[in-house]
DNA sequence: GCCGTTTTCGGCCCGACTGTTTTCAGTCG
């Protein structure tokens, strides 16, 4: 079993860590940089070395010789001698500790220097006894604030899935909209920028009395406990399981104010770098030139005083962006509304909520041109699958709804036909040739090793009537992790036959993740979002398909139900 | 330790809040 990307990065950041605690300078950002690079890296990096060795590691940015060295220590040998030795010498449970809010690399060193603490549980176990407050730099507040951050790890989460963190930040924002005073109310951090799963919620306000701002914003009904409360600056645990941090700030920062609260924190440090290269210091008060803010107000400004034109949020992650931006070469990315169809839809034929007419009528609302109904088939007999006769009878019912529905919406005849152990299809072809569109999937054997797995994959697509592959990885956030299938050969295929591949915009799929969009778009692989909608109330998903979309730099030139029903049928293979 | 439209050496983002402090270190984002 090859070492996983998250694994790797672990150990990396662990020497990092392990680097602060004992005071390096510089040394613990570099290795924290890297392991954050690794970690998003969709590419496992085991398959990186196995296909280019230690010269393509070096090329993961962060990642240098020395780094890329452990990393290949790391693969060969399953261990790194310099990190056993830093583990030997401080043996605590970083990952454990440092999870608790405000322990910190520094705090973890004293309190096992002092007190031998290694783990949560000693933590725990002397923070009751009152032995906390004994040490020179910690009191009793520090103590307390121990004990509640234990309770608060305990049962929280991690980072929630953006589909269900969204909504919760909408419903923050209207209640402190409309306090009095407050003229601006908007959502920063991780979730301005889409990403597909959220550590916390950042939300800015330009106001007139700060103070009743902050006092509506630590009261809110779902508040758990108050981590911090200043006059322009508070934090709060949720319910949910995550944390709020609101910033009140006046209205010639709120541009700066805006971008430095959005993030990515290295594209922020990738800004400061270059205000300083041009006698500028850029803070979240705006663009200094000595003592005078040259600019503040908007983004807009902000990002123009430095030479760049508009940065959209879901491309700020210092991974290009800058320096095309600076070439006015930035591509535009899709934008939010702009999609005429769904290309997968479940009805009450099968696992959905829904009847096709309803679902039809629910398109119209969501200001839909056309969809494609796309159930399942005979092999997920869980779900009542479809065989072909039940095919061929929805297809009439299809035939009476488009007459019906003439002139105000087209509904096309589609399948999610099931991809069989073998990449043979789940239905005879002289049928799925009959259907308009055609989307394939995998529901089953999710084990098969990579070379089973992809080589399934790659049969599947080469069937002339499979038009699109769908939610291509399988993965459920937070609950299963994608299956084991080589992804570049995946595009590689989608590019020789033709096939699309899907962004299923399902909150937990989110399914290609950014970075394989953004290789698609890199190969001219085309690609469709869809809301893989089992419900009327569903076709609102699209909304996190194009934000993911736009995350892997997808233009409206990429995305085939961006675009008129006749253009895009000719896209598929049996156009 | 990483990185390079000033650089292969010499830099490396910046500020708020907290707690335990008589002036600051640690943490966080």
């Amino acid at each position: 079993m090859d070492i996983s990307n998250e694994k790797i990065a672990e150990v990396i950041g662990g020497i990092g860590e392990y680097l602060a605690m004992q005071g390096v300078a510089f040394k613990p950002r570099a290795y924290e940089k890297a392991a954050e690079a690794i970690h998003s890296l969709a590419e496992p990096v085991s398959e990186i070395y196995k296909k280019g060795g230690l010269k393509e590691v070096e090329k993961i940015p962060g990642v240098g010789r020395s780094i890329g060295e452990k990393i290949e220590e790391l693969i060969l040998h399953g261990k790194i001698k310099e990190y056993e030795g830093l583990k030997k010498k401080t043996p605590v449970d970083l990952a454990e500790l440092s999870s608790v809010e405000g322990l910190g690399p520094k705090s973890i060193k004293k309190l096992y220097a002092e007190l031998g603490i290694k783990n949560l549980a000693d933590l725990e176990k002397l923070a009751r006894a009152g032995k906390i407050r004994t040490l020179p730099g910690f009191g009793e507040k520090a103590e307390a604030k121990i004990l509640k951050g234990i309770e608060f790890q305990k049962r929280s989460e991690g980072r929630l899935p953006i589909g269900r963190v969204l909504p919760l930040a909408k419903s923050i924002v209207a209640r402190l909209s409309s306090v009095s005073g407050v003229e601006k109310c908007t959502v920063a951090g991780s979730l301005r920028r889409r990403k597909e799963t959220i550590g916390d919620i950042d939300i800015l306000v330009v106001a007139k009395n700060p103070e009743r701002v902050m006092e509506k914003f630590t009261g809110l009904p779902n508040v758990a406990r108050i981590l911090a409360k200043g006059p322009t600056k508070s934090s709060v645990a949720l319910d949910a399981g995550l944390d709020a941090d609101l910033r009140v700030v006046e209205p010639a920062a709120y541009g700066a104010a805006l971008n430095y609260f959005t993030g990515s924190k290295d594209h922020n440090i990738a800004l400061r770098e270059v205000a300083v290269k041009k006698g500028l210091k850029l803070n979240e008060y705006g663009l200094w030139k000595g003592e005078r803010r040259i600019a503040g107000k908007t983004e807009e400004e902000v990002y123009g005083a430095l030479g760049f034109g508009y940065i959209p949020p879901e491309m700020r992650e210092n991974t290009g962006e800058i320096e095309l931006s600076h070439k006015k070469e930035l591509p535009e990315p899709i934008e939010y509304g702009s999609l005429l169809g769904d290309l997968q839809t479940q009805t009450s034929w099968t696992d959905g909520a829904n009847s096709i007419e309803e679902m039809a009528v629910a398109a119209i609302k969501a200001g839909l041109k056309y969809f494609v109904v796309t159930d399942h088939t005979k092999r997920l007999a869980m779900t009542g699958g479809l065989d072909e006769k039940k095919l061929l009878k929805q297809m009439e019912e299809i035939d009476g709804l488009n007459k019906k529905f003439t002139g105000r919406i087209k509904i096309l005849k589609g399948s999610e036909c099931d991809i069989l152990k073998d990449g043979s299809l789940d239905i005879a072809d002289e049928v799925l040739a009959k259907l308009d569109v055609v989307g394939i999937s995998v529901h089953s054997y999710f084990n098969l090793s990579r070379e089973e797995q992809t080589a399934r994959i790659l049969k599947a697509m080469t069937n002339k009537n499979a038009d699109i592959l769908f939610h291509p990885t399988g993965r459920v956030l937070g609950r299963r992790a994608p299956y084991d299938v080589d992804m570049d050969a995946v595009i590689k295929q989608a590019k020789k036959t033709g096939t699309i591949l899907e962004i299923d915009a399902y909150p937990d799929r989110l399914d290609l993740k950014d970075e394989y969009i953004r290789k698609c778009v890199d190969s001219g692989v085309k690609m469709s979002i869809d809301s893989d909608a089992h419900s009327v109330a569903h076709f609102e998903f699209l909304e996190y398909g194009i934000a993911n979309a736009r995350r892997g730099w997808a233009k409206k030139s990429d995305i085939i139900n961006a675009w008129p029903v006749e253009k895009m049928l000719s896209s598929l293979k049996r156009g």
